[in-house]
DNA sequence: GTCTATAGGTAGATAGAC
DNA sequence: GTCTATCTACCTATAGAC
């Protein structure tokens, strides 16, 4: 064998942490096999040799990123979890999507794969909204939460002014607040 | 001239409408401009006699589209407001996006746009806040209830089962009811 | 204003050598 | 498991005829 035996393993690690910053920042249709490879070193043709196609690429990368953010959150107390707010809605945040949460970058295009990308979705979203539950009145309020924190990043990135973009996010960290009280 | 004076400018209204339902519908990025001009039955070449370039149309599009939500709230009622909301936040809206709003289909690729497309996306977004506000207990409560509603449909759209798209957009809009009271 | 033709580039994916 | 080479398709954009 040419290869240690947890060579493939490691290298599937390498292109789901590669590929999902890639596809956090530019987009997952505007990230292209040949440079995701190129990132981590390889050639296109070895792409195939860890996924069927790139659309099960996206599948991967959707359960990774989503158990990042899982990961952030597990076990938290109430004030731990503000804190994880409040850098949620900063302007480091916004700035560097590739770092941030996937949420905010992929969920448009989840939205318009395939029903076994959006089930993983629907599936690791559950669970993060169960963490958020736990801090709150209940499942709609995580519900709420959840949908206000990203449409807040996702809106605060399309704008063009440091301004605007702080008085919304500062609107939305007010209302959090508000809700873990 | 053998084109009528106002061939040019409905020839664009129809590029407008077409390449805003496809975006909405397959995202900006995987539009291409052959596709687009197939749509309103001409051919790629002419494009670029309405358009300097594919990037010049997301901007026009953006304020096309944004222009089009902003008429759907404008001078309304609160009890209006709310049967909007109903809409908006209704699976009908989430199975159609080529028909809905532009916010959640489009802002995260206006993101990763040029400044001059986030500077039309800010100015429209702030007039849709406005209309908002006038609702509401000011600009906060306003931001906060844009976030929660476009972020609402964009994770439902994510979702596959309709049991947890209905869970979480019920709770949006009972959310946002209480807010209006 | 719209057409055809075409440029030059890149996309996802496959075949076979090593 | 990764390489090189290659296929087909599509992309954005331009030139010049009508």
């Amino acid at each position: 064998m040419r290869y240690s035996p947890d060579h493939k393993e490691s290298t599937r690690a390498r292109l789901l942490e590669a590929g999902g910053a890639l596809a956090k920042k530019d987009g997952f249709a505007s990230t292209g096999v040949d440079g995701l490879m190129a990132a981590v070193g390889l050639t296109s043709g070895a792409f195939y040799s860890h996924f069927r196609s790139k659309s099960e690429l996206l599948e991967a990368i959707v359960e990774s990123e989503l158990g990042r953010s899982l990961d952030l959150l597990a076990g938290k107390a109430d004030e731990q979890l503000v804190a994880v707010l409040e850098s949620y809605l900063s302007a480091g945040h916004i700035n560097q999507p590739a770092r941030g949460c996937a949420i905010t970058t992929l969920s448009t295009e989840v939205a318009r794969s395939s029903v076994e990308t959006r089930e993983i979705f629907e599936r690791m979203i559950i669970r993060i909204k169960d963490e958020l539950s736990a801090h709150l009145a209940g499942d709609d309020a995580a519900w709420v939460m959840l949908s206000q924190i990203a449409g807040a990043v996702m809106i605060a990135r399309a704008m063009a002014s440091e301004q605007s973009r702080n008085d919304l996010l500062e609107a939305v960290m007010q209302q959090c607040r508000e809700m873990i009280r």
